[in-house]
DNA sequence: TAGGCTCAACCAAGTGGTTGGTGGAGATGC
DNA sequence: GCATCTCCACCAACCACTTGGTTGAGCCTA
């Protein structure tokens, strides 16, 4: 029943009502709380849903330039496809300040791709594929800062992204 | 009365209450309806609140690197002193999605940012100032998108803008 | 007298959540 | 086959409470 989740991304979690989330669904809002408690529950199930949705970027190729370049062109194509789920990404770092449940869900997830990113990095300075050899932990931060930074905009997101791996990656040949 | 503010740092758009705010001032609910007539207005006259905070950053050194040095140093300090102001920018950044006034207000906002930001940056690429001359729109979007990503870690900011720094300026110099 | 601030009381429209009950699918016993 | 029982998804009605907003009257200064 996560139809919910469409509408944290239509209204936010602000205009959230149990109400109509129930309607999307087709069921009275009294059965919705037959499937989550409160509506707490509810939010959880979303955030977990939203998060869920980046494991489909799993490993990248082994090579670490190409790895980083996959790894931010899979992030570029899901910006592109399904820019909601960004949005709701957003809505859930900031109520993550308040809920410590959302915000422990969303711990794990930065936990798990700073872990990616970092791997990678690393790789990357192991075999002197960057520019220069970077602090692969600041640098995990600056990536992730991009990234996030780059949510609400994704028009912009194509060029940001170019204009980091050149930053990065010394070589200034066009991809496709 | 934009006391009204500390309120949203604290429980965000979706938790402010008129009567929350109007006891903070120490006056009745419908009081505060006589200086703001909706509660939109009092939400718009917070994003012009917060938007306003950021003018103090007006104009910095002349010289490219220095000015761009200065521009994020600004950033990083306000955003030691003052993180919930930056949570505030998110969650306008949020709203501005749905709501147009408050849409209209952000834009205002990134345009003056935008354009500082790029004075700077094409400043810098007269004077060669740069590891290598850049493409200014790009960068923009870029510097712009790493203090976004920042905003809700700030603990993690300061790292990440000396790295930005660093790519962008070829110099590996450590400043205070 | 006039005008700006203030409040108490009120209102309609929701809000999340609860309760008691209905109907159907599947298992069980006979 | 058939009655029974249990579980599950479901709903209508309801509840206590909160919300933004309104009204009318008082207060104070000019």
């Amino acid at each position: 029943m996560l139809a919910a989740f469409g509408r944290v991304a239509e209204v936010g979690f602000e205009g959230l009502r149990l109400r109509q989330v129930a309607e999307d669904v087709g069921i009275d809002h009294s059965t919705l709380h037959h499937h989550f408690a409160t509506k707490q529950d509810l939010v959880l199930a979303v955030a977990e849903y939203a998060t869920r949705q980046f494991w489909v970027l799993g490993e990248g190729p082994a090579d670490p330039v190409r790895a980083l370049r996959a790894h931010l062109a899979g992030l570029l194509r899901m910006l592109d496809e399904r820019p909601e789920l960004f949005a709701v990404t957003v809505e859930l770092d900031l109520r993550a300040r308040r809920d410590p449940a959302v915000a422990e869900a969303m711990a794990r997830h930065q936990a798990g791709w700073r872990e990616v990113l970092s791997a990678v990095l690393a790789a990357g300075n192991a075999a002197g594929a960057w520019r220069a050899p970077l602090d692969v932990a600041v640098t995990t931060e600056l990536v992730i800062a991009v990234v996030k930074g780059v949510r609400l905009a994704p028009e912009t997101a194509g060029a940001v992204f170019a204009q980091l791996e050149d930053a990065l990656i010394g070589t200034r040949g066009e991809q496709s």
